[in-house]
DNA sequence: GTATTGACGTGCA
DNA sequence: CTGCACGCCAATA
């Protein structure tokens, strides 16, 4: 076993952290690399989302760019699709963009922590 | 085998 | 704010 080379396996880690992704809440493509094991490789995770067959129940919606944008095209409507899966959790976008400090699911840390609580 | 593209990220002008 | 370059890895031509 050791190789392991099968394409379905080396998703699998993606694929598992996407679904650890709590309902509501969005992380960023890097942050799902990162998490898999995977640092720097944020375009892997893009690579395997869209591998993800359908049945599986992945929440592929939960996922976006570091800029909490869409990265998917708004030309074949996969963008309005996505867009509205995430706002029938009550995720909202302003100007075609998440609030990740609201919505993120690992937000960075500010500065200004006062109020966190 | 190389060249190009892609559901990305970060830095810089 | 936008656009461009480079890095990263895998699939495709």
């Amino acid at each position: 076993m050791a190789r392991a080379t099968s394409r379905s396996s080396r998703f699998a880690e993606i694929w598992s952290t996407v679904r650890h992704i709590p309902r509501g809440k969005v992380a960023s493509y890097g942050e799902i690399a990162r998490l898999s094991g995977f640092i720097g490789q944020a375009r892997r995770v893009g690579y395997a989302l869209r591998s993800a067959p359908p049945g599986m129940r992945l929440p592929w919606h939960r996922v976006v760019n570091s800029q909490g944008r869409i990265s998917l095209p708004k030309g074949d409507g996969s963008y309005q699709r996505q867009k509205r899966l995430l706002e029938k959790e009550g995720i909202s976008l302003k100007a075609g963009k998440i609030d990740l400090q609201k919505h993120g699911w690992i937000r960075k840390l500010k500065y200004k922590r006062r109020q966190i609580r």
